[in-house]
DNA sequence: AGTGTATCCTGCAGGC
DNA sequence: TGCCTGCAGGATACAC
């Protein structure tokens, strides 16, 4: 489910929230959306104050005051939901993990399918970890010129490289598919035949669409919520995902949708030729 | 190197 | 109402 706009939604609420606190105890309820031992993921936070809040990709990243992290990769149907108050139990349906915090405080990982993972990170651990990922895409360091070095390298379909996190990180189906469809750029196009000005628009257009979602709060379709239980409103702008055989924005021809990769891409046949 | 397929899970919508 | 199928915002492992 959640993507880049939806994680960082998820961090800045929690923001608001954890730093400062302590974690008093974890309850693993559902073993396996821990990473590694339930009983050492635990063990490690217990007695922990929260710093800060962050996000990295789709992760959402809570910071412990010795530099200890919680990376919590949201799957498709992970939220992280905070009691409305002391003593007050989040209102969760499928809560996997439990986090018990000083003052009567709880925060719950929830997880209706499960694809989530919680992982807890030294610091040595976190860099590496943070190593493997791409380049953040709104970041200031993510140019046109490296949008263009990253497609020039491959001969993939653009809409596969958008959602290999490697290269980039934190862009998922829908956005891919947004991106794509503001670019004018077909899914299958193979990446390293999009030329400069093709990288440049899909540059662009992908740092435009990100924005505008974490500006919307996320995207809901299903099951994303804020931890403060609001929908994303982004749903209400998108011009490819989810529209098969609705009339283009742009144009008017139905959208057509093709499945690789194993999902569904979604693009106007007339504005995004092959 | 890149692609198709399967797997991990549950819930929901649509067809009959 | 109920059964069945297909589909879902993700990530990974495997065979080819």
């Amino acid at each position: 489910m959640p993507e880049l706009p939806e994680a960082e939604t998820i961090a800045r609420a929690l923001a608001g929230i954890l730093p400062g606190r302590v974690i008093r105890s974890v309850t693993v309820l559902r073993e396996d959306v821990v990473a590694g031992s339930a009983p050492q993921f635990g063990a490690a936070l217990r007695g922990k104050r929260f710093s800060e809040v962050g996000r990295r990709g789709k992760n959402v990243v809570l910071v412990l005051e010795d530099a200890t992290r919680v990376v919590v990769n949201l799957g498709m149907t992970g939220r992280l939901v905070p009691g409305p108050g002391p003593g007050v139990p989040p209102a969760s349906t499928h809560p996997a993990v439990l986090f018990h915090l000083d003052g009567g405080a709880c925060v719950a990982y929830d997880d209706v399918r499960r694809f989530g993972r919680l992982r807890q990170l030294s610091r040595a651990e976190w860099t590496r970890w943070s190593r493997q990922l791409g380049p953040e895409p709104l970041s200031r360091s993510f140019t046109g010129r490296r949008m263009r070095g990253i497609l020039s390298g491959s001969r993939a379909p653009v809409r596969s490289l958008l959602l290999d996190q490697r290269r980039i990180a934190g862009t998922g189906n829908i956005y891919a598919v947004e991106a794509l469809w503001s670019a004018r750029i077909h899914p299958r196009a193979p990446s390293n035949q999009i030329g400069d000005a093709g990288a440049v628009r899909l540059h662009r257009a992908l740092r435009r669409v990100l924005r505008a979602a974490v500006g919307a709060g996320g995207t809901t379709l299903r099951n994303y919520r804020a931890p403060n239980g609001n929908e994303g409103l982004f749903q209400r702008r998108l011009h490819a995902y989810g529209r098969e055989g609705r009339p283009c924005h742009r144009c008017r021809t139905p959208i057509e949708r093709v499945v690789f990769g194993g999902r569904s891409a979604f693009f106007c046949p007339r504005c995004q030729p092959c």
